[in-house]
DNA sequence: GCCGTTTTCGGCCCGACTGTTTTCAGTCG
């Protein structure tokens, strides 16, 4: 159901961990894995392309590409599945879990599945076995915890949602996704559509009928209930034209906002539900958002800020912030090539930061300390040299930047007169995430302390539904960046939304600033701001408050040391 | 399996950390 390149990615990526399991050659994992990568984050469509344009892709990849664009698959990734249980690669998305140990829990001990693998340690099936400890069966049994829980990230939901609407579009006369995916959350538990159609009965037919559909959870002339991959349930409800708003609001919430606003209703004599505010029988407002606040004697409210957390109150007074929108930002301040591990080339990627109307871009690729990445010195000052050409030829200003690694005591990867050399640095936890809160926190004050570092990429280093965030004290953290003129990143990859919108909100109140990136590896990932705008929203910021919304020359003040 | 200002074979993403071992395999970024 996503594009094309996204399912052939994914499929390539499957392929890679299998043959990986049955022992295949790991420079021919790696290959597919770099090509799952590169048709990725290909900006054409794989069916509208010549294949062997793309980087990483050969002679044999492309043999499994026309299948799969005929099929659907290809027989070798087919064959490989009838080979290994599904649940045996689920094993190695368990953290600290990879092909051999996962082979050898299957072959040896049956185990097919995570499950499996839970109900083995608490029976103490593990004990004694080789390589199979007490800290590796507790970080399996963390790691697993991580794994089944069932939200999703808001990347994943966006993608369900717009291709439910598209598919359901011929049907509807207005659709609108709403609850937390329309509040801008990070995670998503399930995606509600709400729309309007002159035959319902045939809507909810069409949604039943919908190719992905996993299982029909509940279908009548109102609302279908849908699962489609990933477990994600999707609700399709019909409403009322004449009480759109009112149906948008309450499926929109939260739930804490909805009371809230009701409770408001209430003391005015009203009533407010989904089908609108009433006085009596008497229907006041229903048909806009618009209408029904007003009429509740509020100004509309922003999704984002609909957590009753302050913002009726706001509201109330007239001092609801004008919130940051993806409009504003005039630049990316960081993004990758394939200098280091992107897949684009520098030239493409500053082409598609000037086709997005970008004022300036920086280009940040990683530095030496992240030894895979076999960054130099010379390779970055060759990259330098490359920009006078590229500004010229694009008419955008363009950073010379860099991801520097925050070590773990807080030191970064190249001495101060190099440094200097940059015109802005992120500096960024890639490494040691599971430091005492004592030892993060002081890493972190060290690295904002640093006069070089302007920005802390990616803060809590988390990856939704893999990783949890690292442990800090993160008020002494936004204090150190609010003294030292530190920004903090807001980056817009939707399994990262890092840094989380309650800790934005809460490094607002220090009078931090922040800086929305789309730390893109490929053309596409330029496209993922609206998620970090979106936490951005969530955490009540204004443009004034993230730094690439700026002017150049009042960017570049900042980015002095 | 891919790739080529070390071109059609022989490299390719290196090094640290973890948990376990008694000198190292597996995993990860």
């Amino acid at each position: 159901m996503a594009r094309a390149n996204d399912e052939m990615a994914a499929l390539l990526d499957e392929y890679a961990s299998l043959f990986a399991l049955t022992g295949g050659d790991a420079f021919r994992v790696r290959s597919y894995q770099k090509a799952a990568k590169s048709i990725a984050g290909f900006p054409d469509d794989l069916r509208e392309t010549d294949i062997r344009r793309i980087p990483g892709v050969g002679s044999a990849i492309t043999g499994k590409v026309e299948e799969f664009l005929r099929t659907g698959t290809f027989h070798q990734l087919e064959r490989l599945r009838g080979e290994v249980p599904e649940g045996v690669r689920r094993l190695t998305k368990i953290p600290t879990l990879g092909p051999k140990k996962a082979m050898m829990l299957f072959q040896d001990l049956g185990i097919d599945s995570p499950e499996a693998l839970v109900a083995a340690i608490e029976q103490g099936r593990l004990a004694g076995v080789r390589g199979f400890g007490a800290k590796t069966e507790a970080n399996i049994l963390r790691g697993v915890e991580q794994l089944t829980q069932t939200r999703v990230h808001a990347g994943v939901a966006m993608g369900i949602a717009k291709q439910v609407m598209r598919d359901l579009a011929p049907l509807t006369r207005r659709m609108e996704y709403a609850g937390s995916l329309r509040r801008c959350k990070d995670t998503i538990g399930d995606v509600d559509v709400l729309a309007t159609a002159d035959d319902p009965l045939a809507l909810m037919e069409a949604v039943r009928r919908l190719p992905y559909v996993v299982e029909v959870v509940a279908s009548g002339p109102a609302k279908t209930s849908i699962r489609v991959e990933h477990g994600l349930q999707v609700d399709v409800r019909v409403v009322p034209e004449e009480s759109f708003g009112a149906a948008l609001i309450y499926f929109t919430g939260s739930k804490e906002h909805n009371v809230h606003i009701r409770e408001i209703a209430v003391r005015q004599g009203r009533k407010l539900s989904e089908y609108g505010l009433f006085e009596g029988d008497l229907r006041v407002a229903a048909a806009t958002e618009e209408e029904v606040y007003h009429a509740l004697g509020l100004p509309w409210i922003p999704p984002p800020l609909r957590e009753d957390t302050g913002e009726i109150e706001a509201a109330r007074r007239g001092e609801l912030p004008v919130l940051v929108q993806a409009g504003d930002l005039r630049g990316d301040l960081h993004t990758h090539t394939d200098l280091t591990d992107g897949v684009a080339t520098l030239a493409e990627m500053v082409a598609a930061a000037a086709a997005r109307g970008y004022e300036y871009y920086a280009v940040t690729d990683h530095a030496p300390n992240l030894a895979m990445q076999r960054m130099t010195l010379e390779k970055a000052l060759a990259q330098r040299a490359e920009l006078p050409a590229l500004e010229r030829r694009y008419g955008l200003r363009l950073l010379h930047g860099t991801e520097l690694n925050i070590a773990a005591d807080g030191t970064v990867d190249w001495p101060a007169e190099i440094l200097a050399g940059f015109d802005v640095c992120v500096a960024s936890v890639h490494s040691h995430f599971t430091q005492s809160r004592e030892e993060m926190t002081r890493r972190f004050i060290t690295a904002c302390e640093n006069p070089y570092v302007h920005v802390i990429g990616h803060p809590t280093a988390r990856k939704i539904g893999k990783r949890p965030s690292v442990d800090a004290d993160w008020d002494a953290v936004f204090k150190a960046c609010a003294r030292t003129g530190t920004a903090l990143e807001i980056d817009s990859f939707p399994d990262r939304n890092d840094l989380p919108a309650d800790l934005v909100r809460l490094a607002r109140t220090h009078g931090v600033k922040f800086s929305v990136d789309s730390d893109a590896h490929a053309v596409p990932h330029l496209a993922n701001i609206p998620y970090g705008i979106g936490t951005a929203q969530r955490g009540w910021l204004t443009a004034d408050d993230v730094v690439n919304t700026w002017p150049v020359d009042r960017l570049l003040e900042f980015l002095k040391p």
